[in-house]
This record gives structure tokens, sequence and C-alpha cells, in this order.
DNA sequence: TATTGTTATACTCTATAACTATA
DNA sequence: TATAGTTATAGAGTATAACAATA
């Protein structure tokens, strides 16, 4: 892996002349950052999205503690429940985890009797996973909070903005195929 | 294929009897998923929101790794560049990461010569962070691919729909003060 | 030969506790 | 007493290699 660096840098530079602001541009002296400006990052995509990411995170995690789910056992649960009989490499390659990562994951949620294992009607090698009966009304209240969740995380949208945000970034992650 | 709405209710197309008889093999329990059907997480403002997230990272990693730099490292570069003399404590508040994943990062930075510490002026606690001259147009060549990396990541959005994006995305993780 | 599921393991990222020197 | 920066370390998340059973 190539690493640039602008001490071994093979092309000659130009003189680092950068000072297009006299208050940012003199290097020697000591200077205190009142506010933090943070212009170029938010005209960034990633790292608005990234932040958005962890905010919502950080509203979804304690919120659904209560139903012991974090942010991919939920996904993998709502899949398994409305997809029954998906197998662990499906839910892989929607979910972009790595098998020898859903392991451990779907073992758990057997132990808690949430999930379970039955034969693949085609191939031997395979298993389908199924929710268990317990599961249903309890992922349902699951779902439900989650929703509410994610409504609370961005109650600055309208239910427009919404819809216009999640097209967006579905514009962004399902073009690449 | 029968489509469900996210608001249903998520029925297993199955008798509500969990033990069965393997004399018996009833073709019902058994099922094969064709087609996943991820209609319900593709409602919810987390899930699109990360899968965008991990979607762009996927373009940034390779595309920045000539300069050796990952997307924290890419950011907190910016923001010493753009706040001269900022404090490893206003990164962490800025970035929302914490101090000790930090002092890593900045020592590595210091080390390949882009980054220096001088004293602060007011709080001799404090260290104030400075981009070094040779940074300066190498960080700007940075800045123009990772620019072009996330237009790259977003062809399918017009301008005008980035900059709702960012707007939409800003409304979320900016409203948690 | 390729794929499903699995184990073991390594690597990265993030989090916690405790310390120092200053405030 | 509180804060900035640091160290050490623990934990979570993600990655690769290799294997058995099956296709």
């Amino acid at each position: 892996m190539p690493e640039r660096s602008p001490t071994d840098s093979p092309r000659p530079r130009r003189p680092a002349k950068t000072s297009t602001s006299a208050a940012k541009a003199a290097p020697v002296v000591e200077q205190v950052v009142e506010q933090v400006d943070t212009s170029y990052l938010e005209t960034l995509i990633g790292y608005n999205t990234r932040r958005a990411a962890l905010a919502i995170i950080a509203e979804f995690l304690p919120g659904m503690a209560a139903f012991g789910l974090r942010p991919v056992e939920f996904s993998v649960l709502v899949l398994i429940a409305d997809n029954p009989g998906i197998t662990a490499r499906q839910l892989c390659d929607t979910l972009d985890i790595l098998p020898p990562n859903l392991v451990g994951m779907i073992k758990d949620l057997e132990k808690r009797g949430l999930v379970e294992k039955r034969n693949h009607p085609n191939d031997r090698r395979a298993q389908g996973l199924y929710l268990r009966e317990a599961g249903n009304t309890w992922l349902q209240e699951a779902r439900q909070t989650a929703t509410e969740l994610e409504i609370k995380a961005s109650n600055r949208l309208s239910t427009t903005e919404r819809k216009t945000l999640m097209r967006l970034l579905q514009k962004i992650y399902l073009s690449e195929q």
C-alpha cells in the first residue's frame, strides 16, 4: 500500500502559500480556537451520514436495551420474521455481515428461545431460520419501539422529509450492484 | 409473491404448533426464501443511514489509502488545518471521539510530520495543534480526492439532492444540543 | 470445484479506570 | 474540586484462514 506523505513526495511542490485568511495562516504563533470551524466537513456526505447514523444509534441503544437488542440483532430478527426460512447466507448477503460473525448471534437468539433452525428443503448444507412462536408478539413490540425511537431521533424532520431522506440514502447504498 | 406492509403484523405462514413430528413431514414448515423482503428495514432511518454510511466509507477507504488517511484521521487533519491551535479536547468534542483514542492518532500524525503541538497561550495543561507547513498543499490534494470520492459514491444524486440530503442529515445530528 | 456453516483467531474500533499536571 | 492529556487495558466489532459436509 503506497503512502504519500508531504515529506517524501516524488513531485516538486508549489510553495506552501496557503494564506487565504490572515487569521488562519500565521504558523508561528500560538492561537486559541474559540469556535470550531466544521464548515468543510459539513460539505461531505460521508461525514454527515456517519454523524447522523451515530446520533440515531445513540438513541436506539438505550431505547432497545429493554428488549436486549442491538441494531444488528434487531435487523436479523426482523429479517427472519419477515422471511421465514431465510438462511444464514442470505442474512449475511442482505446485511453485509460476515458468516463467522453471524454464528454467535444466531446461537444467542436460539438460546433466548427467539429463533429456531430447521432443515432446508432443498439443500442439506443450509438451515432455514424461523422466529419461534413466543417471539412474534414480542418482536412486534420491539418494532413499535424502534419506530418511535427513530421518530424521536429525527423529530426535526417532517414525514415528507423523512421519506425524502430515506429515498436519497437508498440511492446511495442501493447503487452498488 | 405477496407484499407485506411494514405496519402489518408479521405472520409466519405456519400453524401455531412448535413440536414437529418427524413421521409427518409437513411441507409447510420448511420454506425457501427466494427474494429477501427488506421492506420494513427500509422504512427505518437508522438502517438506511447506516447502510449509506458504510457504502460511502467503502469508497473512501481505498480511495484515500494513497494518502494513508482513514476517515477519522482525515477529519482530524481537516479540523486542525481549519482551526489552527485547536486542542485535543475540542477535537474530541467536535468529532465525538474519546480522548484516549485520539492520543495515538495525534502521535502518528506528528511522526509523519503533518502535525505539531505548541503551547496553549492561556492553559498550560492544554496544547494547541497545528498543521505543519508541508501538510498544507498535501491536505489540499487529499480534500480534492475526498470530494471526488464522495461524488463518485453518490453519483446517482444530483447536486440539489446532495444538498438536500446533507441538510436533512444535519437536522438529525445537530438537533442534539 | 464451489458453497454452507462453523471454529479459531487476529485485527480494528471503541470504552473505562486511573494517573499527572495544571486550573 | 474539576479539567487536559496520557497510559493501560478491556470490550465490542470486523476480518481472514481453514475445515467438514454437501452441492
